[in-house]
DNA sequence: TTACCTGCAAACAGTTTGCAGGCCG
DNA sequence: CGGCCTGCAAACTGTTTGCAGGTAA
């Protein structure tokens, strides 16, 4: 089966571009860690292995993998930008905890027909959408915890 | 029946603030301006009534605008923040044309009701969603028109 | 009179980009 | 070797904040 690693390398030939350590090292800790990581995150994990790593590099290269197909950019409505597996991985939606922060990536089938319904009534053809439920986990009510409200 | 406009009297008397006319006219023209306008436009629209207001005092007023429930902030993925009118009008989603830019506002108690029983089966209580479904209108497909695909 | 407000400009955070040197192919 | 890549720092964008003077109540 086609590895990850293999559509970057096809995507670099592809475009007259060049395997470098530092792209293979920020996608190898990208494939590997998994989340939905920051940029940040994903430099400090980097400059973990190798410091001289900069934060240009990351986020050049975080464009290269979403470019190859290989990565997401999602956003939560806080600010920032977090990269998700693209490759492989079916799509899906995210169910969020404003206690803890903890991140389920979920998918309905009769919520994914519901919506090519209700589009296609209004006139239009869906290439894509984006859903965020946010509430709060079992563990955080029965805990009481709490967090400031993102800006939504 | 309320206006909104007493929501907003309303909310600066409780909370010991200062009714101005910058004030006045930024919640003026937000309030008859319908759409999802971001600061920018907002801050031009206000100039060309009064070039003395600044834009800190743009962002400052729909802060508030936010706090008292007049206004609600959204992010359609673009980094920009969007504001749209809260008050009186009911929980909706979003449904964009991504080739003119369209936005309809939709609704649909179906998936209303399925997103709530998906969260229930994780153990979620919710508090609240946000759905874009992007797409093209009937008019554009026709037209064949196109636009560079938003950061997603 | 006394907070609260305002415009301005500086400060910020996240992200992008220009540049001089480095390295893949 | 030539062109792509890199780290660095400066530039940029959207937004926030400190400050000195202004104003609603």
């Amino acid at each position: 089966m086609k590895q990850a690693i293999d559509v970057f390398h096809e995507y670099i030939a592809r475009n007259g571009l060049k395997v470098t350590p530092q792209r293979m090292l920020i996608v190898e800790v990208f494939m590997s860690a998994g989340g939905h990581l920051t940029t940040e995150e994903l430099y400090e994990r980097v400059k973990a292995t190798d410091p001289s790593v900069g934060q240009a590099t990351v986020y050049r290269t975080m464009k290269l993998l979403c470019d190859s197909g290989l990565a997401k950019e999602v956003h939560f409505g806080d600010g920032v930008a977090r990269y998700e597996q693209k490759y492989g991985s079916k799509h899906h939606d995210h169910l969020i905890c404003e206690a803890c922060g903890e991140n389920i990536e979920v998918l309905d089938d009769e919520i994914e027909r519901l919506q090519e319904d209700l589009a296609r009534r209004h006139g239009y053809v869906l290439t894509s959408h984006r859903m965020y439920l946010f509430g709060v986990c079992g563990k955080c009510r029965s805990d009481g915890k709490r967090r400031p409200p993102r800006e939504d």
